[in-house]
DNA sequence: ATGATCTGTGACACCGGTGTCATAATGTCA
DNA sequence: TGACATTATGACACCGGTGTCACAGATCAT
C-alpha cells in the first residue's frame, strides 16, 4: 500500500478482473451482484485501502449526505466567547447527524456581512441547520429568501412568518410559567426579569410571558419597571442588575433569561451586598454547564440540547426526503439549585 | 428565477452566447477572458443565482478547501459535557478556516470504535485537525496509520512520535512553571497537585512536570503523597480532592491540570470547610467562560485559544502545500483571580 | 508582404463514481 | 425443444465543472 495514488474503482476492477460497473454495485452491496463476486470485490477493496470518492458519488447521486451548521451570534459578543448553550447544542447536532450517517459543515456567521447559506446550492450540503438567538439583520427577509429558493432548512427557537414547521424549539413560554409557578411556591412574587421584555427577541419574549402570565393567572401583577433589557452575556446581565439596583428598586425575586444573564446577575447582586438566595432568589434558563459551578448554584430551565439536536437534524432529514414534518415545541423541565434553596 | 432546477455553467453559456468553458474561465476571473464577458457572465451568473457545484468542481481539482476537525473525548465523559475548553478551541478553528476560505466538517469520535479518519481518503477534506487531551486507545498507533497513508494533520497537545513538527500546543511545561513561580510569590509551598502525574496524558504530565521543577529550582520539594489522579472534568476534579481530604493530607496550594478539575477541587474544599483562597490557593489550568464566573474567580494559567486554532489551520495547510512546518508552541500566561488573592 | 506573437474563444477529454440499457448464461415451463 | 423469465455482468452515457490544446483574428516586427 505504498502506492502514493489513492485507489479507484477501476483499480479494484482490474484486481478482481470484473468491470467498474460491477465494482461500484457490489461496494454498495447491490443485489444484482453475486455474493462470491462482492466478497472478492469487498475484499481486495480493503486491501488497497479503498475509500469511495464523496465527490464523484456526490457529483453523480446530487446529494451530499451532509448537513450545514449555521452558528448566529450576537454580533456584540467577544470572538472567543460563544453562547455555552449553543454549543451544547452543537455537540448534539453533530452527535445526531453522526447517527444518521450525514456530515456536518459548521460555520459561524458572526457578522451580517458574511451571512453565507449557499451550502445547498453548490451542494455541500443537503439542508441547512440554522441556531442562534435573537433576531439579526434581515433575519426574516434572510430566511424568506431561503424559503423562496426552495432550500430545505430548519431553524433553531426563531420562527419563520407561517412556516412554524420548519422550527424546533423549546417551549419557552411553558419554561417561564414554571419558573414562575417555582418562585410563587416559594412565595417570592416581587420578581425582576433581566433578559428582553420586548418582542426583539422572540425567545426571551415568550420566557417572560409565560413566566408573567403564570404570576398573573395567580393574581400577582408584575411591575414593568422590574425590567431590565440584556443580551445573553454575563457582562450583559451583570450591568443590566446593577442598573436596577442603582434606581433602588427592590425585589425579591429575579428571573434571567439566560443561564449567562442570571450568572452576571448574580455577581451584581452579591458585590452589592444582596445575599442569594436570601434576599433574593434567581433563576436562569438553558441550564449550561457552568451553572452547577457556580456558587450558588444556579436553579435553572433545563432545555434539553440532546433531544433539540435530534430532532433538528431528524425534522431536516425529512424535510429533504419531502415527508411531512410537524413543528416541534420541547419541553423545559425546572432545576432547583442553591439560587433559590 | 422560479427555475426548480439550479442552473449550471452551461445555462449561463446560453445566455451569455459563449461557450461553458468561456464561463468557467470568467467565473473565476481567469486573465484569459475578454473583460466585457467577464461582466456579462458575471451579471447572467448573479440573475440566475448560480453557484458553483461544489462536487463537480472538488473532483476535477482534486482538492476540497475543507479541513475536517476530529473531537476526541474522554469516553468517560457524559454525551452532553463537552470540555468548554475544546469548545472554544472549536470556535476559533471555525473561524481560522472562514477565514482562509476553508469550511470545516466536525465530527466526535465519542469512542475509539468509531474512529473515522478517512476524509481525506475520501476526499472531503484536504486535512485533518486532531483535538483531544490525553491519550486513547491506540492514539499513537493510528496517528502512524495516518502517517502512513501520508495523510495530512495537525495534532492539537499530543506529539506524534519523531514528528513532533505535526504538533500545535500549549507550553504546558512552562504553564506548569508560572503557576509554581505564583504560588511560591504568595509563599505557598505546600502544594497538592490534582490531575495525572503518570506520563499518560502528556499535557497534564508537562503541567506537573513545569510546576514540581520550578518548586525544586527554589529548592521546594513537593510530597508525591499530594497527588491525586483525575481526568478534565468538575467530577473529577471534586472526588480526587475528596479523597485527599478524607487522608487526611493538607496543602495551603492546589495546582489542578485544568480548570473543571479546579472548579471540582474547590467545591470538594469549600464542602469540607476549608476556605478558598485563605486557607488554599488553587490554580486551574485553560482559562474557560466558566473560570471567571465561579465563586471564588479562578486563577488559572490561560491558554490562547485563538491564537492556537490560526497555527493548527495556518500549519495543516502548509503541511498541505507541501510547504515546511515548524512545530509551534504557543506561550500561556497567569490570570490571577480570586481563587489565589 | 510575411512570418511571429498575442488575445480571446471553443472543442474536448477528464475527474471517479452511478444509473440505464443491452446481453450472455442459466434456469423454467409448456 | 422453443419461448420466456432470471441472474450476473459489461458497455456507456452522465453528473458539472476544470485544464489542455487548437485556432481564428488582430497586432507587430522585419
Amino acid at each position: 500500500m505504498k502506492n502514493k495514488a489513492k485507489a479507484t474503482s477501476f483499480d479494484i476492477a482490474h484486481y478482481a478482473g470484473v468491470s467498474q460497473s460491477t465494482v461500484s454495485r457490489a461496494l454498495r452491496n447491490s443485489p444484482l451482484v453475486n455474493d462470491e463476486t462482492k466478497r472478492r470485490v469487498h475484499e481486495i477493496a480493503e486491501q488497497l485501502n479503498y475509500k469511495v470518492d464523496k465527490n464523484a458519488s456526490n457529483l453523480r447521486t446530487q446529494q451530499s449526505s451532509t448537513l450545514a451548521l449555521l452558528l448566529f451570534e450576537d454580533p456584540t459578543t467577544d470572538e472567543s466567547q460563544i453562547n455555552p448553550f449553543f454549543l451544547s447544542m452543537l455537540g448534539s447536532i453533530t452527535r445526531a447527524c453522526a447517527k444518521e450517517g450525514y456530515d456536518l459543515l459548521v460555520s459561524f456567521q458572526s457578522s451580517s456581512s458574511d451571512w453565507r447559506a449557499d451550502y445547498e446550492d453548490s451542494h455541500r450540503a443537503d439542508g441547512i441547520i440554522l441556531l442562534g438567538y435573537g433576531d439579526y439583520l434581515d433575519y426574516q427577509a434572510r430566511l424568506q429568501e431561503l424559503l423562496d429558493q426552495d432550500t430545505k432548512f430548519v431553524c433553531w427557537g426563531a420562527t419563520v412568518d407561517n412556516h412554524p414547521d420548519l422550527t424546533v424549539s423549546c417551549d419557552n413560554y411553558g419554561g417561564g410559567q414554571l419558573a414562575a409557578q417555582h418562585l410563587f411556591a416559594l412565595n417570592r412574587t416581587d420578581c425582576a426579569f433581566i433578559g428582553d421584555a420586548s418582542n426583539h427577541s422572540p425567545e426571551f419574549f415568550a420566557r417572560y410571558k409565560g413566566f408573567k402570565d403564570a404570576f398573573e393567572a395567580q393574581g400577582v401583577a408584575l411591575n414593568d419597571r422590574k425590567i431590565a433589557n440584556a443580551i445573553s452575556t454575563e457582562d450583559s446581565g451583570y450591568h443590566a442588575t446593577k442598573s436596577l439596583i442603582a434606581n433602588n428598586i427592590s425585589f425579591d425575586a429575579l428571573f434571567a433569561a439566560s443561564d449567562l444573564i442570571a450568572i452576571g446577575a448574580i455577581r451584581a447582586l452579591l458585590e452589592a451586598g444582596i445575599n442569594v438566595p436570601e434576599d433574593v432568589h434567581v433563576v436562569g434558563f438553558d441550564d449550561i454547564p457552568a451553572a452547577s459551578y457556580v456558587s450558588p448554584t444556579l436553579t435553572t430551565v433545563q432545555q434539553n440540547t440532546t433531544l433539540a439536536g435530534q430532532m433538528l437534524v431528524k425534522n431536516l432529514l425529512s424535510l429533504i426526503k419531502n415527508e411531512p414534518v410537524e413543528s416541534t415545541l420541547l419541553p423545559p423541565s425546572l432545576i432547583v439549585r442553591g439560587s433559590s434553596d
